[in-house]
RNA sequence: GGCGCGGUAGCCAAGUUGGUAAGGCAGAGGUCUGCAAAACCUCCAUCACCGGUUCGAAUCCGGUCCGCGCCUCCA
């Protein structure tokens, strides 16, 4: 089977291919670094995370644009507020969102750019949209005329031909000859930071850095253009505006979209009291990969609610798959190779692969998975598991995180050494030889206390850290 | 009102070209173990509701109810 998205387009699931070649040309919309990111980023970015390895895996190159908007109302209120530069209040949050990024394990697209440093193609761009007729201006703001694109409203399935101008309330403060017209440049309000420009004093408007970045660096029509649902309209459909209308060729051809998410059933809000950042879960000493397994097991197209419950679950089922790693690699198995099990083996990862494929089915992959673990235990327990068998076994898992990625931990918080572990439980084995099972009983729970989980099998006992 | 997405076991959730419901977590009972842990086994849903099509529907059609998102900044 080949791989299939569902595009927002054509509001379909439909066969993926690249335009040309076997690059896929990809543009996704990043954060705006005026606080740190939250969860519900993190949904998406991680959604983002969990396409390019897909991708990848099938097969394709990768040439993934993202975007970092480092200037926007909030922020130039923000940093005004403080009586900083735009520069320096984006720097900490930018920062910061890079290392939640590495934390959650998402990896770097290709090119990770700012809109500060693309000015000057957005005045090049737009200037290009002026000279087409596209654009208008007012009051020194440069805006975009939707009436002079006809196609407006294709991405959100929306029919705008029955707005009229000024048939809305003017909730912007700028002035628009039709509510739906954007601004593609903003004049300066008094004591606002601005750039001098060809096109007057002032800053980009929101959706104007998408386009031009994407099209500097991928050319003019894209793959793949992802993003949160939220941002269909009018982001996306702005961008489509301006992009068809400099080079009247199609901007995208798949448009995917990740669902929002839910915290405990409700919408994240700073005033429900139920708005976390990636900081806040760390800080309540959740492991990083608990909340990427959370964020990941739920396809991308389904709102996902987070719980507390649910990241508790989602510890769970790692360690599931961590424990039976580790018994590949601890436990002892009669040599040879068992042929069924290997073949148990190739059809788990056609599953698996099979799932992803299907428009990123990580729930479907999941079982997959799981139903093999199972599959392979009971093996091991009925004596059926063959050494020869441990080497698939475990390329196969590291298949699974090869798009996952959960099964290793994260850098060990402070607590034992593996050295003082191990001291520990050589004392443990002279108790146990000894008889002692109370002092050994005693270690044990010692050692639990320490986020330390001991096993006694066949060939001696084996630890492993509690996962959060 | 328009556009879009949903309503499957206690929780999360897969399955919609129709054929008698994946998986994870939690729970109950077993096996194994010095005791545990891990693992395995067994048990735990008729798919929001109503009607229709069909030999047969969670899956198709019609209707109803409910939830969420976008329609103004927003992943």
């Amino acid at each position: 089977m080949a791989l299939r998205f569902y595009n927002t387009l054509t509001l379909r699931v439909e066969e993926f291919q690249p335009a040309r070649d076997l690059t896929v040309r990809m543009y996704t919309c990043g954060p705006t670094v005026y606080d740190y990111a939250h969860i519900g980023n993190f949904r998406t970015f991680t959604f983002f995370d969990i396409l390019r390895r897909v991708l990848r895996d099938r097969g394709f190159r990768l040439d993934h644009v993202m975007n970092i908007t480092d200037v926007d109302d909030k922020i130039i209120r923000n940093a005004t507020a403080q009586g900083k530069s735009l520069e320096e209040y984006t720097r900490v949050y930018t920062e910061a969102f890079l290392e939640d990024c590495k934390a959650l394990r998402l990896e770097r697209p290709e090119h990770l750019v700012r809109a500060t440093e693309h000015i000057p193609e957005m005045v090049a761009a737009i200037r290009a949209l002026s000279g087409k007729q596209y654009t208008y201006e007012s009051e020194g703001s440069t805006y975009y005329r939707i009436a002079s694109f006809p196609e407006y409203g294709k991405l959100s399935h929306n029919d705008f031909t029955g707005i009229k101008a000024g048939a809305r309330v003017e909730v912007d403060t700028y002035d628009k000859n039709d509510a739906r017209d954007f601004a593609l440049w903003k004049a300066p309000k008094e004591g606002e930071p601005f750039w001098e420009t060809e096109i007057g004093k002032g800053r980009p408007g929101w959706h104007i850095e998408c386009s031009v970045m994407a099209m500097k660096y991928l050319g003019e029509t894209l793959d793949i253009h992802g993003g949160g649902v939220d941002l269909i309209f009018p982001h996306h459909e702005n961008e489509i505006a301006q992009s068809e209308a400099l080079t009247g060729r199609p901007f995208a051809r798949f448009w995917l979209h990740s669902e929002f998410l839910l915290v405990e059933g409700q919408r994240m809000g700073k005033s429900l009291g139920n708005y976390y950042t990636l900081r806040d879960l760390l800080s309540r000493g959740y492991q990083p990969e608990t909340i990427r397994y959370l964020l990941a097991s739920v396809p991308y197209r389904k709102a996902l609610n987070f719980t507390f419950d649910g990241l508790k679950s989602a510890a769970t089922a790692i360690e599931r798959l961590r424990n039976f790693r580790l018994r590949l690699q601890t436990d002892a198995y009669p040599e040879g190779m068992n042929e069924k099990l290997r073949e148990r083996t190739r059809s788990a990862e056609r599953d698996f692969v099979a799932s992803l494929e299907d428009d990123l089915n990580t729930a479907e992959a999941l079982a997959a998975v799981f139903e093999y673990v199972r599959d392979m235990n009971t093996a091991m327990d009925s004596g059926e598991f063959r050494a020869g068998n441990a080497g698939p076994a475990l390329d196969l898992l590291a298949h699974f995180d090869s798009i996952f990625e959960v099964l290793e931990p994260s850098a060990a918080a402070a607590g034992l050494s593996d050295e003082e572990v191990e001291k520990l439980i050589a004392e443990r084995n002279r108790a146990r030889r000894e008889r002692n099972f109370a002092r050994s009983d005693e270690i044990r729970q010692e050692l639990l206390n320490q986020g330390i989980i001991l096993e006694d099998t066949r060939e001696g006992a084996r630890w492993k850290r509690k996962l959060s």
